[in-house]
DNA sequence: AAGGTGGGTTCAAAAACAAAACGCGTCAAG
DNA sequence: CTTGACGCGTTTTGTTTTTGAACCCACCTT
């Protein structure tokens, strides 16, 4: 399978792993949600080759996550913002963070904290059900076909399925 | 930059992308969480090319996300679990599908849909803070350095980061 | 006029990837 | 006892991607 057929597939993890899942975006966009929105800055931050960070971001404009927006007129200067779009992926960034946290840190601790500024707390988001309130793990929950499912979607069958 | 950089960085995000952030990785866990585990099952629901799955198990096996256990003797055949180290990231592969619901479904609406067993409800897993209980948005989230950050953290300087 | 800045593009070399073929141990059928 | 099939890879070969360095351009400052 190719990369460009990745967002054809019926799966929402690789329709979204055909927009974001490569080497470089997700550092772009953890930047972006702490405040980077120049081409220079992305570079200088994240020391990624400048086609390659000029090509991402092309995408990540045709995809509807960022808007390059003018903000200076002459000379022309444009800046990358993240759309509504962009920031729904904040909880992708935030559980990537956390699992990072704690199984990449060694003895150190979380290089970063972030601070629930409502409460006060610094916190670990957690995922939670919010029918039942209850904390979220992989056991309790079941994958089955939805609305959009159709010959392409990506559930094995029930017997593979065993625990 | 290399790749081969990265966990070297000192940024749980990068740390994490180092990982499972490559084009066919997440689709690997996905798939693990939906039950299968033998490489031929990978192969075939994938459609990836087996010299890249060959590399990305044995990658996975190396950072502690998988097991790769023995399930017959005569001849040798070889599954591949998800550790407790992968099981944690089922938060990401379900906020990943959360925006790939949302925002790359189109009309047709999600091709896979989750119940949570104990409330037996068809529910999207949302963040929220532990302390308070809050659903979390990004924009009440404050990020700063934490115990492991070092002068490689990436932090912009707060002049930039204004909102 | 010389140099700097922001935001890119072009180009050659290196790395990663895809598809197909091959290998290997084991079993089962003819 | 040879042939074929299965499960799980590795090798090979050719095509894309990625990288890093250099270049370009419009403008501004000195």
């Amino acid at each position: 399978m190719r990369w460009s057929d990745l967002p054809k597939v019926s799966c929402s993890v690789a329709r979204a792993v055909s927009v974001i899942g490569d080497r470089w975006t997700m550092l772009v966009i953890r930047d972006l949600f702490l405040g980077v929105r120049r081409f220079e800055d992305f570079e200088k931050r994240l020391g990624i080759a400048r086609p390659v960070l000029s090509q991402r971001l092309k995408k990540l404009v045709e995809e509807g996550v960022l808007d390059r927006v003018r903000y200076e007129e002459r000379p022309a200067r444009y800046e990358y913002r993240l759309t509504a779009k962009g920031r729904d992926l904040y909880p992708v960034i935030i559980t990537l963070t956390n699992w990072g946290d704690k199984h990449m840190s060694g003895d150190a601790g979380p290089p970063v904290v972030t601070r629930h500024k409502p409460c006060g707390g610094f916190i670990t988001a957690q995922l939670s059900c919010p029918d039942c309130g209850e904390p979220i793990q992989a056991k309790d929950m079941e994958a089955m076909p939805g609305p959009g499912a159709d010959e392409t979607a990506h559930l094995p069958k029930p017997a593979s399925r065993a625990h």
